[in-house]
This record gives structure tokens, sequence and C-alpha cells, in this order.
DNA sequence: GATTCACTCATACGTTCGTATGAATAGCCT
DNA sequence: AGGCTATTCATACGAACGTATGAGTGAATC
């Protein structure tokens, strides 16, 4: 009973992928066994050897699972409409909403990101689209006047920074000053900051060249 | 012979710390084994455990020697001359040169700090610490017009993001993107359009009240 | 010159790791 | 019904891990 027919191995490989996720995300590649995973998605411990090959192969389906629809949000908010500013400032609110619901991502990216190494080539081809979408966004805000000039790459990592770095430092937050953004309403104030800070960053200054 | 009479045990304390500093930013605390540390540092098996008692002692002394020279760099900015902003720029550059000397503590810091398990009182002291600083910058900015108002510690935040997520990605940078921190002079172009965004993020509007 | 002390070193122990293996189980087709 | 295929499960194996232990070493003290 329980989950019957067609799905009995699609749901064990679902739920792997969300214990990886949290589990990769929170202690790292290493400091995450294969036994606490499985044990996390409530599966046997084989299970991670048979549906992923081997333990990075999971880390790569979960790596990838989590930026892909990372990636289809921020082009639907770079083609949406209004000014390059905008659509600028939507990209941060989707990833805000985005980490919202897998709060383990960011720290999982920056595991990978960081360690020096190179990522999995899934991973560097979704990072290289992300950058491009927003750059590309840079160039079109000095043509439309919405946006300040600036380096195009720069400013794409600059935007990214913003919700990236306030998800992962949100546990600490708690600790070291009297915020707490487990809260709805600490959370809206926080993204409020941020789009004001991003928007005060990239536009053109009042009294500057039409 | 070599380093000779008083200091044989204090030069290997040194390097153990530049070692574990090292390979934990670059593999996390689980994937820097005492054998890869000790062989890094030119030391024995056995010398972590004599010198800082577990692991665990030498990642804590490794986080204490790396955050504690930042944050008097911070305080040293923060009762520098000049108005509010210019103090708060004067902190994003001092990250970042704090931070080309320590390539490797950003990852460091953040692997324990987006954890979700709280990193050792020491650690929280300091970040506290660093925090409050920047926060009362902005309160301060906003009594001398330099600082359009805002969320103090969300503004610490946002701030310091900026530092320490660049020095992060940077390794990635070269792969991603068509940028290479490595270099001097893109090293240079980074900080300015660091500082630059930073500036326009925090000032008041120029047609702005007073 | 013997003793002491701080430190280094080689080795050993028990645990946990990722993976391999082969037997059980259950839905599906004819 | 009976065999096929996909999945789950219990167990085993060798490697690597953190730590403990005790012997070795060399400069400082008396």
């Amino acid at each position: 009973m329980s989950e019957s027919s067609a799905d009995s191995g699609a749901a064990t490989r679902t739920e792997l992928i969300a214990a990886g996720r949290k589990l990769f995300g929170r202690r790292g590649f290493d400091g995450a066994s294969i036994r606490a995973i499985t044990k996390e998605a409530g599966a046997n411990l084989g299970a991670v050897t048979y549906h992923f090959g081997s333990k990075h192969g999971l880390y790569s389906a979960v790596l990838e699972e989590g930026l892909r629809p990372m990636a289809a949000r921020v082009q639907a908010a770079a083609a949406s409409e209004g000014t390059a500013l905008e659509r600028m400032l939507r990209i941060v609110e989707a990833y805000f909403e985005h980490f919202q619901a897998r709060p383990d991502l960011p720290h999982l990216l920056l595991q990978e990101v960081a360690a020096g190494k190179q990522p999995p080539d899934v991973v560097v081809d979704i990072l290289r689209g992300i950058r491009e979408t927003i750059a590309s966004l840079q160039v079109e805000g000095e043509a439309d006047g919405s946006v300040r000039p600036g380096h195009p790459t720069l400013t794409a990592l600059t935007v990214v920074s913003q919700p990236v770095f306030l998800t992962l430092v949100s546990p600490l937050l708690r600790v070291v000053g009297p915020v707490d953004l487990s809260e709805p309403k600490a959370r809206r104030t926080a993204l409020e900051h941020t789009l004001a800070f991003v928007r005060a960053g990239l536009e053109p200054r009042e009294g500057s060249k039409s």
C-alpha cells in the first residue's frame, strides 16, 4: 500500500535528494554520511549506490535539482516586463523566494563554489547562464537609462550576493544580532531592505545625465 | 638544527594553524583530516593532539586566529576620521585587504556560520562586536547625514556581504565569467566596483531632505 | 654529566566510512 | 500461474579516520 505502483523507485529517489540537500548543506560533503542520508530519507543503506551510483552521484543530482529551477526563475524574471532595473529587482525577489523554500541551498552552493575545486559541468553551465542573464540586464539597463554604468559581471555578483548571503547568515543572525529571519515580518523587512539597497546601488544618480 | 631553541614548539603551532586554515577552508571540517593537516604543516601526526588537545581545538584556534585581527581592523576603520559613510567604506576596504592575505578565511567562516549549529563562543563574540560596530556607524551616519536611513543590523550585513561574497566566489569567477581576481588589475576593478555600489546604496538621494 | 622538560615521533586501537554483494520482495506481462 | 524486472534489504570488507600511548630526542638547569 502507501505509494503504490509505478513510482516506488522515484519516491525513494526524491527522498534521497531532499535528504541530501539538507545534510550536505548542513554538514558538507564529507560531513554527511550515506548512512545519515539514507536514514533521513527512510531508505536502505544501499539506496544511494543503487539510484545514483555513488555518493558523488547523489551530490551532483542534489546540486542540479536545486540549481535548475533557480535558473528558470531567473530567466523568467529577466524576460518579464518593465525596465532593466525593475527586472533585476525581480530577480532578487525570486532568489529570496526560492531560498525560503530551500534554505539549505545557499550553503550547499557556496560549499561547492568556494572549495577551490571546480564544480561539476552541469553546475558551471547553469551558473554561467545566470551570470549572463543578469550581466546583459546591466548592459540593457545602461541603454534604457534605468541602471548606472558598471561592470556587468561584477554587478551580477553583487546583486546575487544579497539574497545568498542573507540566507546563509540567517541562522547566525538570531545569535549575533537581534534579528530572527524565521519570522515572516522580519523576513519582509529584510527583503525590503535588500531591494532598497540594490535599487539605490544600481539606479543612476538623480542629477546626472539624461 | 634549523629553528633552534625557544620556539621549536611555537613554530609547529603556527604551521598547524596555517595548514588548518587552508585545509579546513578548502575541504571543510570533516573533509580535512588530521593526517592531511599535519603533513601540510610538516609536523607529526600527533602534533595536533599535543598542541590543541583535539581536532576541534585546532579548529577553534584557526577561527580565532583569523577573526581576531579582522575585528581589530574593523574597529580601527570605524574609529578613523571622516563621515560615517567614509568609515564604512574603509571597513569594506579593510575586509578586502584582510581576505587577500587569507583567501581561505571567508569560506572557513561561512562554513562555520551557515552550518546551522552555533559556532564557538569566541567566534560569536567577535562577530557580535563587528556587527555592533557597523550598525552603530549606520546610526551615526543617519545623524550626520552621510547615510540614508535604514535597518542598522541589516545594513551591517549588506556591507560585509560584498567583500566576503566576492572573495568566496573568486575561484569560480575564472570559470563562470571572464574575470580573474588573482590579477591585481582585476582586483582593483572589483574593489572600486564594490565601493561604488556600497556608497550608492548607502548615500542619501541627492534631492532629499536637509 | 646527570636530570628535567618540552616536544617529536612511530605505532596501535576501535570506530566509521563508502561501496560491493547476493538474497528477499513485489508489481507487471503473457 | 510463472517468470521478469525493478527495487529493497542485511551484511561484509577494506580503507581512512581521530585519538591514545610510550619511547625517543635535544637543549636547559643544576
